[in-house]
DNA sequence: TAAATTCATTGATGTGGATCAATGTGCCGC
DNA sequence: GCGGCACATTGATCCACATCAATGAATTTA
């Protein structure tokens, strides 16, 4: 696919400082007592990294980074969705994940932006020098066997969207991408539940290596099936999580 | 695609322990030197370390490692080429990446195998016990490091490959194919070079998420360009390694 | 040396998803 | 309330690659 104009909104990063330092702001964060970097400092450390800490706000469509970049923070996503991926030159795309309220942007000991990221919603993050993470982590084996195992964690996920790309059909992807929807936003899952997609079809079939109108017609498909309803375009009732599951695996779901 | 009978061959993983232990036998190793594990650890801990390995061999086709299975052990390829990756139940496959002589098969801290692991050719590796390994890394920072960092570019790689695999034509994925087989094999490239191709068009169309057909045909379509020749369908004399990395980026070469 | 097997090439035909195009819908600014 | 815009849906058509099929070359087996 190419990108029509204004496909990859090209807005300066212009993000807003939010910023105010130490644990005190840690206190009142979304994701505090989730935080991947502070979990399991004690008091004195993670006040000291806290301080090195800043906040920042990017407005949907956004750019946070462009692939490249160097990278001197590592960065926790506190509100909204953050879209990484890379870009041939000719304007192709591929999302290579969503990051959601909690993940993390960045990694330690990385020097350069690998991905190239881009608000999808509103979004804010937590930023933290990332020298003085790496000299943490020294510190701290826990802290840098747990980002280890974060960063081997999305090398899996990487590895299965490579099977997604390269394998299966516009159902099978789609069917995949709710269904892992569903168990990142709701792990208690119902048997009917309502999601609410924050990124448009676009973004969608940049992340499923489709078209936007084939992203379009697979959503109309299931839903004449059945295994989901559209109330609006954002919004996904699930119907039948099992069978978008066998779906999502290749199986015979349909 | 779907697998022809035959098509992943379900070999026992009848390997063949051909260990002998320490320091010694790491002397006779063809990757001595630049053995990502044993670098930069000094003599008492190398040796120790060494002590804990064995030496495996498969032979082409075997099952090194299936998806799932627990891995205790984290292995340097010294000889051969490792087909990795992931598949469906009804035996779609997708080859994540190829192992060389000195790449790392598993990671510290990941309890089971993510992919699956195939020999390509006959295949010898030098196994260390993961938990010896992951020991070690607590006590020199500078090994975990650079694990870390090699688990980083295995990360970046796969980033590059679900683009490939989502966003560009068959032709684009071949040129990127030999290329990044240049760049592996000889970085001292000449103008004009030699490849060897270990594996069948059949891996290649896995790994690039193709049927045989088709990368069959498309290296007809390179050779007829003028882009390459094919002495035998195992050799590959790259003629213009700047326009086919040109095309491979998606550019303008052709 | 023949027969079997594996791998590669090439041709004929089919098709899933891309591309091109029109229309609909909700939202925002004024 | 109206024009403009971004996003979504749907239809018509196209095409890159898959699928089906035949043949050839190289290697192994007996």
């Amino acid at each position: 696919m190419t990108v029509p104009e204004g496909g990859i909104v090209v807005t300066m990063a212009h993000h807003v400082d939010i910023s105010s330092t130490g644990l005190a702001v840690c206190g009142r964060c979304k994701v505090h007592g989730e935080c991947m970097i502070l979990k399991g400092l004690r008091l004195p450390e993670a006040d000291r990294i806290a301080r090195s800490m800043s906040q920042l706000r990017f407005g949907p469509g956004s750019v946070i980074a462009v692939h490249g970049d160097a990278m001197d923070h590592v960065s926790i996503v506190t509100q909204g969705v953050v879209a990484c991926g890379k870009a041939l030159d000719d304007g192709r795309r591929q999302i290579t994940g969503f990051l959601f309220a909690g993940d993390i942007l960045g990694h330690v000991f990385e020097k350069e932006h690998t991905v190239a990221a881009q608000a999808v919603t509103e979004v804010t993050l937590c930023r933290f020098q990332r020298s003085s993470l790496e000299h943490l982590a020294g510190e701290h084996p826990e802290l840098g066997r747990h980002l280890f195992q974060k960063a081997l964690q999305e090398l899996a996920e990487a590895h299965y969207h490579e099977l997604l790309l390269g394998r299966t059909t516009a159902r099978e992807r789609l069917a995949a991408f709710i269904v892992s929807f569903v168990d990142v936003m709701q792990p208690n899952h119902s048997p009917a539940l309502l999601l609410r997609l924050p990124m448009t079809r676009f973004d969608i079939a940049d992340y499923l290596g489709l078209t936007f109108e084939t992203v379009s017609r697979t959503f109309t498909g299931l839903a004449r099936d059945g295994l989901i309803s559209l109330p609006t375009p954002q919004e996904v009732k699930v119907n039948d999580v099992d069978r978008l599951r066998r779906i999502a695996e290749g199986g015979d779901g349909n």
